[in-house]
DNA sequence: AATTATCCCAACCGCAGCTAC
DNA sequence: AGTAGCTGCGGTTGGGATAAT
């Protein structure tokens, strides 16, 4: 999904990299090293990365002392294995949300098409933000070596959850017509469908900043009190008090998705799994917003 | 015991989105 | 409006650990 980039060009892309290549440190992280990092943020808090190494007195990059922080050092990440629950999260979370490699899965969702735009909500790092203590790096991980493999092991195509060889699932119409290729579209779209919205035009209140706002609100509740007390340059501070609700229902939404989704696989326990799949809370709502009203006119 | 293959995770890299100037 | 700087995200990789031969 990465845009390609012109090179040679004096844009923004020419700029200079986050910090001089120059006498940093690269590879695995030392205790010192972490101890030093870990003080230095306890005492003047995180953020502002890119000087951050040079106040604290480490030799390593920005980006790379806030990825040891975030991945390793916070006091909220949870060490250990996933656990069983945790595991099966993941895997409803994936196959609701998808990452950002598998965004033709979202499109199956009508909800895109009716400009709600996935991209800002699709990706590890949501799916981390539900699962306490979880980092989108090891959440990651976890599924490139264990999950993906699992479901190829099951015939089950790890980036679309549908299996790997249609025909022995049978050869209903719906299979016939299934394309990954092709977005699946709803039978009956509403008459306000428009094509405009297909392009990608958004018409819907739910701007994309609520959606990055969410996400936002939602880690640093996570974090809470570590030291992370500075809100980011590009943060969208006085959104989240604003947007707090709005948030609050989004997550809202998101449990349902995580909930229905479940009640859906118990119900097509001995039915087609994949049928119940192609049902989901976005088709049955729309698009989150009609999801926020119908809740908040039935709480 | 030595070598090779595979697994797994921490870390890196490039890019996008955003704000400030 | 254009540019620079910062942070965060997702994809990829390097290399240590472990298993297999």
């Amino acid at each position: 999904m990465k845009k390609p980039i012109l090179l040679g060009t004096s844009t923004a892309t020419s700029r200079t990299p986050c910090c001089s290549k120059v006498g940093i440190k690269k590879g695995p992280w030392t205790a010192e090293e972490d101890e030093v990092l870990a003080n230095y943020i306890k005492i003047e808090g995180g953020g502002r990365w890119r000087t951050l190494p040079k106040r604290a007195g480490l030799l390593r990059c920005g980006k790379s002392c806030r990825l040891r922080w975030m991945n390793y050092l916070r006091p909220t990440v949870k060490r250990g294995p996933i656990a069983p629950d945790e595991e099966d999260l993941i895997l409803r979370l994936h196959r609701l949300l998808g990452n950002r490699s598998s965004l033709p899965d979202i499109h199956n969702h009508d909800a895109y098409f009716r400009g709600f735009s996935f991209d800002s909500l699709l990706g590890w790092a949501l799916i981390a933000g539900r699962i306490p203590g979880r980092t989108d790096n090891e959440i990651k991980n976890y599924w490139n070596t264990h999950l993906s493999k699992n479901l190829i092991s099951q015939g089950i195509d790890p980036r679309t959850h549908k299996p790997l060889n249609p025909v022995s699932h049978g050869s209903s119409q719906a299979d016939q017509d299934d394309d990954d290729d092709v977005p699946e579209s709803n039978p009956n779209p509403p008459s306000s469908f428009k094509s405009s919205e297909l392009m990608g035009e958004k018409t819907n209140s739910m701007e994309t900043t609520n959606l990055e706002s969410h996400q936002i609100y939602q880690h640093q509740q996570e974090v809470g009190d570590d030291c992370m007390g500075q809100p980011s340059s590009s943060g969208n501070g006085g959104d989240l008090v604003e947007n707090g609700n709005e948030d609050h229902m989004f997550s809202l939404f998101l449990d349902s998705l995580i909930t229905d989704n479940q009640q859906q696989q118990q119900q097509s326990n001995n039915g087609d799994l994949w049928e119940a799949e192609t049902m989901s809370p976005m088709v049955e709502f729309g698009n989150p917003q009609n999801y926020f009203n119908h809740h908040q006119q039935h709480p």
